[in-house]
DNA sequence: ATCCCGATAAGA
DNA sequence: CTTATCGGGATT
């Protein structure tokens, strides 16, 4: 029994969603090998009410579709040469999702440290573009279901203390832009600022 | 704190 | 064709 967890788990309000997503473990399988990271700060976005939302109004677009289907499933995108990874949430036709913006290394440190090249630890997984590198997650993963191989999340632990506050990088986004959206575990040292 | 890099999607 | 972007890295 591996602990991947199921479907059913992503079945909750997208807030709720991200904070219990902090100390699972974010795991991609390749060919070069498995690596790991224990996930540690979370953002939510909330495409109907929320500007800073790729999804905001409803907009339905090639990229934003999978958000509109079953939660669950991966949202990966590409900006400035960067792919970032996200969690979609909210029932069929709600086009939620929640962005992992850092995760602390497990699993595959060899593989990790090759990817990120001549980098410090603390800086191989603490942001949301350098995580994705790391564990090998690419823009191709649009779409996977997250309970199965070869990109899934683990039962992990349960942090102590988690900490929320206002998102990163969406100063265009009117109002949203100080929504309090954003979650990680208190004190990690593997969190993006 | 500031600049630069530059892939892609989306809108004009 | 033009523009904006849920960053990262290097530099001051």
């Amino acid at each position: 029994m591996m602990s991947i967890l199921s479907a059913e788990f992503y079945e909750q309000p997208t807030l709720e969603l991200a904070k219990s997503l902090l100390g699972c473990e974010l795991v991609k399988e390749t060919e070069k090998g498995t690596a790991s990271g224990y996930i540690v700060e979370t953002e939510a976005y909330i495409g109907p009410v929320d500007r800073a939302a790729h999804s905001f109004n409803n907009k339905r677009t090639q990229r934003t579709e999978v958000m509109f289907g079953l939660p669950g499933y991966v949202y990966t995108y590409v900006m400035h040469t960067h792919c970032l990874v996200n969690v979609v949430s909210g029932e069929l036709n709600h086009p939620e999702a929640v962005l992992i913006r850092a995760v602390e290394p497990k699993e595959g440190l060899d593989l990790i440290q090759e990817r990120r090249g001549d980098k410090k630890e603390k800086d191989f997984t603490n942001g949301p573009g350098k995580l994705t590198k790391a564990l090998g997650i690419i823009k191709s993963d649009y779409g996977h279901p997250l309970d199965q191989s070869p990109l899934y999340i683990k039962k992990g632990f349960s942090p102590e203390h988690i900490s929320q506050g206002k998102r990163i990088g969406i100063d265009n986004s009117g109002e949203a832009r100080d929504y309090p959206w954003r979650f990680w575990i208190t004190e990690n040292r593997f969190i993006s600022r």
